[in-house]
DNA sequence: TTCCCAGTTGCAAGGGGTTCGCATCAGGGA
DNA sequence: TCCCTGATGCGAACCCCTTGCAACTGGGAA
């Protein structure tokens, strides 16, 4: 990432009144940094590798500060820690085998989200959670008429 | 519930090799006996009522043993505990605001199963998870272009 | 009916993930 | 430069769930 990036970040942070910090520069910076999905424990441990002063519970409080912002999300997988991503919301599908996490494009979720809607006047959150499943490689063998 | 159901649960059980013990007994009662998404706690508080030996990894090792058998599901609410329920499966929308659970049938995600093994060679675990968003109560004001 | 083994249980402790309490520190406007 | 208030470090607590282990008991065999 640019530095450039970080400080648009920590340009948001400051126009909400928060205040820019080492421990944010690092937590945006590893955000900015990753295509991965990361947990707060990841984010952490990151950071610590330069920056082992840095707590855990700071990177958790920075990550609340960041999303109340809108500037990051959080998906639960259903099992084990929540991972943290800045930026486009996208869909994630994570296997029940293996653990792989897969983003689509929420638009996979439209149809779903406007039936939701229509039907059951429930606005759908779109990217804050995972759907859980089988990857390619761990599906079940499909049935006979399957094929 | 019918001492029946009851009965009924508890010869699947036995069919899979398990036994009848006081405690199966009173989790499958529990689950039987309500129609609200319980969570082990839950569970055993009810039964611990009348029966305050039974202890909460009873209860977890009860569940887990009927999902074994594919008596039981449980469901991540993305918060909190896992929601525990007996017979078929449904999916659950859950409210980010009032946390209020509701059943609709797994068809409504029949197009997006299809989307999703068709396009992305993914099986998604139909209620195996909940939806996140805003139940119609504390959903968002509708933007003047809505209506 | 009694015996006995393996499945179950109660209880305590452990573990992962997350939050809280609080004294101290430091960003940044006055 | 000062000072206020937000942010941090650190430990401990919390919630949800699992594990270890000895004691117990269901229920088939004898």
């Amino acid at each position: 990432m640019s530095p450039r990036a970080v400080d648009d970040v920590l340009d948001q942070i400051r126009a909400h009144g928060g205040r820019i910090t080492t421990a944010r520069r690092l937590v945006v910076g590893v955000l900015l940094d990753t295509d991965r999905h990361l947990s707060a424990e990841d984010i952490t441990s990151l950071i610590r590798a330069e920056h082992p002063e840095v707590h855990l519970t700071t990177v958790y409080r920075t990550l609340e500060s960041l999303a109340e912002i809108g500037i990051v999300a959080h998906t639960h997988l259903g099992h084990g820690a929540a991972v943290y991503h800045l930026g486009e919301i996208h869909q994630h599908l994570s296997c029940d085998v293996c653990g792989a996490l897969r983003d689509v494009p929420v638009s996979v979720l439209e149809e779903l989200r406007v039936t939701l809607e229509r039907d059951h006047q429930f606005v759908l959150h779109v990217g804050h959670f995972a759907l859980l499943g089988r990857c390619a490689e761990h599906a079940p063998a499909p049935s006979p008429s399957d094929g």
